[in-house]
DNA sequence: TGTACATCAGTGAACGCGCGTTCACTGATGTAC
DNA sequence: TGTACATCAGTGAACGCGCGTTCACTGATGTAC
């Protein structure tokens, strides 16, 4: 926080991150329930009693990670929502983000992906209360839009739920295509025709 | 097997199933990863050497659980599918089948969401190979119903997979209902809307 | 039916091991003057 | 600038505990004759 960290500050900073890099790399396989603290300070190279110096336990560790995996995310979805352009192409450029996030951190989205329904309720609930959050902001996204018009609240919930869970079949889809092998074009052309399909379910509703 | 299985196989299946049911329990707030051989046994009321009698340990125990959260599913999911009446209404159906699945074996269901990204690869596997076989039946159902004209193997495939990927948040948004405490008639309301809104999206596709 | 033998589900003791947590400590960094 | 003191991130030994797995066993059930 403060302009000049000093040394002290920045190692402490670079203890933190190599906790949090062990953590997720033993997370690629792995759930966080049954993660030990001594293999995540033997994974960063320290002392078990180290770890006391920045988390309470597991749960605050994960809580962290939470954090950091939707952080970014979190100001980029609200930028793509409020853009110009047709709903139809917003949800396109969701796909592409969600795309990019699973790119650039991989081991987050899978923690993320795997601890939504985990053994361990406090991360569990972190996780639910950002996707509340989420799909609050889409909800407006959506109410915004014209199409919106004559939409009560439950109809808005239902699709932004919808919405939501839908980014997060696609970011698994986008990690099964990688630990594959696989490019990912035939995983975003699911995605879009999907969320194409949902766009029609939704300009032609109530049918 | 045996249609007069004797005492002894009796009781060894009686040990079985108190195996299996204490390993639910625990479940229930856990992840399978996290779970020990030893806490199973204590709650069967056995020695922990029992557990090798009839598992060569959890990841056997857990595809067991599997098998056994999906064994009634997938028979009925099949009668749905093929009976008369139009897509729109054996998707109500389904619905129906999955509420019924989580109140009746609402342990088993759980673990199924929270193990199917888990963090044991063999359950992880094993759900997911289960997963595209319901996939294929939705498939092969959508292909037959007249609605499916005109549609390539893709998208058949994607519209399937969003589907089964829908009845995971149904039953997921069931068990949330439960934990809660509320009753069920709002989680069935947005999962029918969603589902009415995808048919909707087939109905028009491709726009 | 009765007897002798085979099977095998469940037992209980024992093992070595890694775990989370505590504690007093060290020594480099930061601060006051 | 130099000195004396405070801070505090990381250490290393120690602890008690529950774990998974092995092994030879027991005794009820099953089978052959």
């Amino acid at each position: 926080m403060s302009p000049h960290p000093g040394f002290r500050e920045t190692q402490r900073r670079r203890t933190r991150r190599a906790l949090l890099d062990a953590a997720l790399a033993e997370l690629e396989e792995r759930s966080l329930g049954s993660l030990g603290l001594r293999e995540v300070t033997r994974g960063a190279g320290v002392a078990p009693t180290a770890f006391y110096r920045h988390f309470r336990g597991m749960d605050e560790l994960g809580t962290a990670l939470v954090e950091e995996a939707l952080a970014s995310l979190h100001g980029t979805v609200r930028d793509v929502l409020a853009a110009t352009g047709d709903a139809e192409r917003r949800g396109d450029a969701v796909v592409r983000l969600v795309a990019e996030l699973v790119r650039s951190r991989p081991a987050h989205v899978r923690f993320l992906v795997r601890e939504r329904h985990g053994g361990v309720p406090a991360v569990r609930d972190v996780i639910a209360g950002q996707l509340d959050v989420f799909a609050d902001e889409i909800g407006a996204a959506l109410t915004a839009d014209p199409l919106g018009a004559g939409w009560d609240t439950d109809e808005v919930t239902m699709l932004s739920r919808l919405l939501v869970d839908h980014m997060f079949m696609t970011a698994s889809a986008f990690l099964t295509a990688s630990l594959r092998g696989e490019d990912w074009s035939s995983a975003t052309g699911t995605a879009l025709a999907q969320l194409r399909l949902i766009h029609l379910g939704r300009v032609h509703w109530p049918g």
